[in-house]
DNA sequence: CTTTAGCACTCAAACATCGAGAGTGCTAAA
DNA sequence: TTTAGCACTCTCGATGTTTGAGTGCTAAAG
């Protein structure tokens, strides 16, 4: 970056901004009306024209004015991040929600979801950690209607699940009581994956035991542990669909958006480099193709100091990062906030 | 309908037929050669102007071919339901899947949802019925971290809901109990409508006795009532967005898509219709604006004789109306089946 | 050495023109 | 009642043409 002077990063950061609000590439005379530089066009021609050297910026057919590259883009976030402004008052409208929510992890995530999309226009995200990584805090059996047994997994994050289980035959409430207290006894405290892990062990010490109630306690673990991973809150759908900025392609997208699955995991692969300040993952420098050209936002939010989850939006490479990086910051410390009390 | 002679019917079962799969509007000539009708192109197009003054087809501009018109598609979809062909073969992947599926009706109806729109490529819906109708088996209540308490909710139907919920204070394992006995016993085998109704008399009950114990289990169990009513599955959105036939006003669908609650109502107003044939409603006989160059196909599954749900697609109003027709009924029949099992 | 004015050049977007092709309606004959 | 024939209409794509925004380069001015 020390190649640029101060002169020619001003009027970098003035092109991306233009662009952001106007999607229209931005020509020179335009700079030095819009943005009143003592200088005239052709200077800032010559201006551009290193800028597109070094890569900044480029241009969609000779004759058309400038347009930012994802380098382009990366200099303007890095600028303004040096200088963050407080921008507040986006978030009031949260907090009264959050009171409102239910008081479980989900609610609150579907409601940061939903602020982060209506007050952004693009896609917001929300997610809990990695099910794996959560630690059981308790495990409650109950039969129901005959030879089903209904489990209800609480983890010490605040996440809640729950499984209805097929048994061969109906079970005593006692059974059901001595499976479920040694379960407990046996799992609570550790993560998920430790107990997966636990269980794999346990099988072939049952088998040597013979012990009927093991055995039928293992079973029932084990298909409560096999949810499906994908917990996580999605919101803004139509609006950023409707975006003039990808109006092909937008089967393709919509078909990424709707994969849960993929989604997922590229919050966590973006939210785990977060710490304090949000993450911000520019088009080319996404890690998966199908986002090539869209920008992500991810913030971790924490609980009891360790990450408990990650809030986010998508956006077009173009999208309005300082307000965007100030929500998705502040959601995901109000939320830290909320989980500590 | 009985303006239509034998012949007549023909043609615009064909030009329905054409328009669907190709998507263009359909000329007399095509009409003569695709269906062997032994008739020139000027007796078809004679046929054709008929069939445009009594509104069943229409055409885009003067020198283009024909295009049903919704009345055209409803005589397309009664025409067909009289000698209704079996459409089978399309089934055993959900079969198999059930098997699969998790054991309760929120996994089975999200399957359905899931196989619906993969096999159509148009939306595929999936919901049980208005939770306020279910029948509540049993509640179940633990405390958790101190002041929380934890409510799971059994229906008769299969539905499983869990809650948290903050009380001033924590309460004791035995306190908690017998707010759950003393729940269970009051309200077991009431549907959750009549369940709200009978709490509002016993607050002033409770009033009038003074009992915190009742007071606090009232209090539990109200705010266990109040999950968000929207309990709907929606699959396919990718493939549906994509579809040509609205590529322009996407924006405006995907929000009605989204919007899942509106997409709750709508379905259970089109599917209580519903008897035992999948019931069809075309673009713009849709109560809704929103939805008025859609088609929907939505049939109701059962559990022990009473409507338990509704499955249904989503599509163009030129929509393969057979396929949909018979994968919708198949799949409601093998609903209830699996839940009288 | 830097900045600026001037000018020639390029290109996309908007608009007009034109012919081909598909399809119709009407009429008159079979 | 059906059909052949014909004139007519309209869309669509191809092909110019014009316009305006914006550039790069050069040479002069500061």
């Amino acid at each position: 970056m020390e190649m640029l002077n101060e002169r020619t990063e001003r009027v970098l950061y003035s092109v991306v901004r233009s662009y952001i609000s106007t999607n229209e590439p931005v020509g020179s005379r335009f700079i030095t009306k819009a943005y009143s530089f003592n200088l005239s066009p052709a200077t800032i021609r010559n201006i551009m024209a290193d800028l597109e050297e070094f890569g900044f910026l480029a241009q969609p057919h000779t004759s058309a004015g400038r347009v930012p590259t994802d380098r382009g883009y990366r200099f303007y976030v890095d600028y303004i991040s040096k200088r963050r402004e407080a921008e507040d008052g986006l978030l009031e409208s949260f907090i009264a929600r959050l009171e409102a929510a239910r008081e479980d992890l989900g609610g609150l995530l579907e409601m940061a979801a939903r602020t982060l999309s209506e007050r952004s226009k693009y896609l917001g995200l929300a997610a809990p950690m990695k099910s794996g990584k959560t630690t059981l805090n308790r495990m409650e059996l109950f039969s129901y209607r005959g030879n089903y047994v209904a489990v209800m997994l609480l983890t010490d994050e605040g996440l809640i699940k729950h499984k209805l289980i097929r048994m061969d035959q109906a079970l005593s409430p006692r059974t059901l009581r001595r499976i479920s207290e040694y379960l407990n006894q046996e799992f609570s405290g550790y993560t998920i994956d430790e107990i997966r892990f636990k269980l794999i062990r346990e099988m072939s010490r049952e088998k040597a035991l013979c012990d009927i109630l093991i055995s039928k306690a293992v079973r029932i673990c084990r298909e409560a542990l096999t949810f499906p991973a994908g917990d996580i809150y999605i919101s803004g759908f139509s609006d950023f669909i409707g975006l003039p900025d990808f109006s092909d392609r937008i089967g393709q997208i919509a078909g990424a958006i709707e994969d849960k699955h993929f989604m997922l995991k590229l919050l966590e692969q973006v939210g785990s480099e977060s710490e304090d300040a949000p993450s911000v993952v520019i088009g080319s420098e996404n890690p998966v193709r199908e986002m090539r050209d869209l920008s992500m936002v991810v913030s971790a939010f924490k609980r009891g100091g360790k990450t408990a989850g990650t809030v986010g939006v998508i956006g077009p490479t173009r999208m309005d990062y300082p307000k965007a990086m100030a929500m998705v910051h502040g959601i995901a410390k109000i939320i830290t906030e909320a989980l500590a009390r």
